[in-house]
DNA sequence: GTTTTTTTTGACCAAACGGTCAGGTTTGTG
DNA sequence: CACAAACCTGACCGTTTGGTCAAAAAAAAC
């Protein structure tokens, strides 16, 4: 399946190149590409309800029918909106190692969420939207690849804990607030900007952000020494 | 008088009773009130695109002319639902004040938000589906309401900073990071679940999930004095 | 009791929707 | 070049949607 982010023709890649130029195959992964960025904005614009294929076609610069074309029906498409971006979602996780400095892993997994939730904006939305209303399409996902990655990785909290290294707090709740703080920059920027007073989130509040959250996730594991009644 | 099944009669109320029975008045007020629910609910389940008046009407058990005979149009009932959240949704912030006791002020702040989050579920849902999609409806009201609320309360944490009563930190962005942190338990409920492995977030998880804000937001303030290099 | 106002509702629309399809065009193959 | 396979798309279709309406029922006013 085509990436979503791979806007150059690339006329290499791996697959069977038969005889001459990948010219079909070529097309076809540029038009499917287009049809998944469209769809990815419409659907964080508008949800899966409030957005019409002939929007998404039209968003494409592809008559309609084109796009049942390569994907079928609507649901179809969605799905692969999703799965496309559940992969994203779960990468920067992964990097986090018992044998890490604690300050230093968490600071980087906070970053990597921050510049998800600056570069990806839609596909945050897309995510955020299809867990607010149920997840009937991922619901699987979350309780085996998520849930497994979340358990691997709360017991290297709790060695942390363990080892004396950080703070005893709850790892699993601590992964829901760091989600919650980071992803909340994308999903919900127009109360962000709204109460910032700007007409959007610059780069010196995405900074501020990031080192809001950074100051939490370490304060809460201990992590950062300076107390209100030390100085 | 009581006519169908309603749990309570209630003759009383504040409005002004013509003659008789506020018969009319009342019956209006049970209907509107809900719609208006079955409406929130539907809206929280499938977002507004998704939602169709027919299945609101169905789940207020009143035929579909009768929906848009009180609300005239779907807008105009969405934006009934979204009106009556928006006031319930400001209102915890107002009782931060000067000279409270930042760590108790703050500590009940949390458990307001966290409140709200596990009493209206599909409140906070409607609201974070209309931010997620642009806040259309809503967008007056952040930028003035909402932002000078938030404006004063940062003005009040900037004292508490300037007085040395606790850390300094973005005021704004803790906001944000509460919100966030407090509404992802109502907001993304099925990830939540999902990953503690269990049907539905449960009274326990509630209490570990408002344990750990409040040791994030106290921790964040240098209001808990327990650091990992300390003992 | 009679009239007026408000409420209720089934039946009915025009518009918009997701999806289909026949037939034309382009590209690859021998 | 001839042929086949894949691709493209305007026109179309059945269904669902938000919304309307006339006429009946209920309540209030006189």
């Amino acid at each position: 399946m085509a990436s979503i982010s791979d806007s150059e023709p690339r006329p290499d890649d791996s697959a069977q190149i038969q005889h001459e130029v990948g010219n079909r195959a070529n097309k076809r992964r540029l038009n499917e590409t287009q049809i998944l960025q469209a769809a990815e904005s419409a659907f964080a614009e508008r949800g899966y309800g409030g957005t019409t294929t002939a929007a998404i076609a039209k968003a494409a610069n592809l008559p309609k029918a084109n796009v049942h074309y390569y994907f079928g029906t609507k649901k179809a498409l969605y799905q692969a909106v999703l799965d496309n971006i559940l992969s994203l979602w779960l990468e920067p996780m992964r990097d986090i190692q018992e044998d890490d400095d604690p300050a230093a892993a968490l600071t980087k997994y906070v970053q990597s969420k921050m510049r998800y939730t600056r570069e990806r904006p839609s596909a945050s939305k897309v995510f955020a939207n299809e867990l607010l209303h149920g997840a009937a399409q991922l619901e699987d996902h979350l309780k085996t690849d998520l849930k497994e990655l979340v358990d691997d990785k709360a017991g290297v909290l709790n060695t942390w804990i363990k080892q004396g290294r950080i703070k005893p707090v709850d790892p699993v709740h601590l992964f829901f607030l760091i989600w919650a703080s980071t992803q909340t920059y994308a999903d919900f920027d127009v109360q962000i900007s709204a109460v910032l007073g700007k007409p959007a989130i610059d780069d010196a509040d995405f900074k501020a952000a990031e080192d809001t959250v950074i100051q939490m996730v370490l304060s809460t594991c201990g992590l950062l020494s300076t107390d209100v009644n030390s100085g």
